[in-house]
DNA sequence: GAGTGGTCTAGACCACGAG
DNA sequence: TCGTGGTCTAGACCACTCA
């Protein structure tokens, strides 16, 4: 319990941590090898590419396959907003905020059905977003609508229109590790934990209008959520 | 792109989810052991964990130290409740949920400060809490409040005093590797992913009231968050 | 093609849990 | 004490990037 294990990985960390706090190494700097590290820290390369792992998960390093290892520039952190405006339409800082859009019509199977409240195989609509700032992916969305609610065919402008009053919006998150086809669309890597977000769109009548299983690289990805209290509810915290 | 990599552990990982959900394996049952397993799928043991780590990381599989793999009971998933009602005081599913809860006073420093807009050194009170359900912990907490804030000193029953109308809370969750520390109170693996959540509780004058940085293990743990709207705001999803 | 990270192997040794 | 998982080693081989 005192010491919990010194253990390599995170005393290299450590190390690193406090090159980057201290202006040893600057962002956009590429790390040296992961061999040469591995030999100057005296570990084998799994052990440093654990350390490395480390840093990634805490978005201060990124890892390019076939490049190197780079300090990240830490404002560079893109943030999910939750409680109903979408993917975060953002600031947008500059840099080209793409968004690639594919529909397929489908019929809703055992999760999604339950998820939606539909029964199974009835028709369904499905966008599958990926969103890109530059090169680099910030998101991925599989966005699942009964077909009578989904607009025509044009996705990227249709959904604006103000719909029946929605009524409540829902997101569950937690943390996985990411699918391999997950991985490659998000260009990140397999061991690297992703936020995984479940939303659900209510209707003012009960209606689920709308659910979407939305995947955040977990180096580069935070989800803001606000709660608004108007004073009369009671509120009881612990 | 069309086959991104076979890689074996998610092969390995495939066969068990398969055996899971036909029923061959059920919860609460034991896996071989993964010496036997490894040999089992023709594997070195290194890759044959990086599997369970997936189906872990899914909250399919509970690894425990010196005992073995087990199938995870599937419903025991603990829920943390965002939008003000602390670490999600539930039905509480029978198990003895208990709270450990140790009080500090400290001062600000440069992170807490900036989250709790104070200058640096003012006195602030911490409250370290950890919750348990019978002896699997389900969350860790580092509660900050300003000294003048915070109730007496026995922290238990007094925070459910109501308070001057708080206004706002905003909670970011992002997903990382916990520290050693956090792994040993979470009894949890080092390479397993923690949600992280930095929740900030502001006043109606714009003070604030709470920072709070909760720590919930990753296989086991959902953060909910509830958003409802009164048709009045304009409401533009993309 | 040279250099990089990504995956995997076949072990060794330590730390924990239960009898 | 014995069997378990946790950490680490010292390599091999493949996949990607860039000149």
């Amino acid at each position: 319990m005192t010491h919990p294990a010194p253990s390599r990985r995170h005393a290299i960390a450590e190390d690193l941590r406090n090159q980057i706090s201290t202006g040893h190494l600057k962002p956009g700097e590429r790390l040296p090898s992961e061999a040469q590290l591995a030999t100057r820290y005296e570990v084998s390369t799994p052990t440093l590419r654990n350390a490395l792992a480390l840093l990634q998960s805490e978005g201060l390093v990124e890892k390019i396959h076939g490049s190197g290892n780079f300090i990240r520039h830490p404002l560079r952190r893109f943030t999910y907003v939750g409680g109903g405006n979408t993917p975060a339409v953002q600031p947008a800082p500059d840099g080209a905020l793409s968004v690639t859009v594919s529909t397929t019509n489908l019929r809703a199977q055992g999760h999604l059905a339950a998820l939606l409240k539909v029964t199974p195989s009835s028709p369904l609509t499905e966008f599958l977003h990926l969103r890109h700032e530059g090169k680099t992916p910030h998101s991925l969305a599989r966005v699942y609508i009964p077909r009578d609610l989904a607009p025509a065919a044009d996705a990227a402008a249709s959904l604006s229109s103000p719909r029946p009053s929605l009524a409540e919006v829902q997101e569950k998150v937690s943390a996985r590790l990411p699918t391999p086809e997950e991985a490659t669309a998000l260009r990140i890597s397999q061991s690297l934990a992703v936020l995984a977000i479940t939303r659900v769109v209510t209707d003012i009548n009960g209606r689920v209008v709308e659910a979407a299983l939305l995947v955040l690289p977990g180096d580069r990805a935070d989800a803001l959520f606000t709660a608004r209290h108007t004073p009369e509810e009671g509120n009881s915290n612990e």
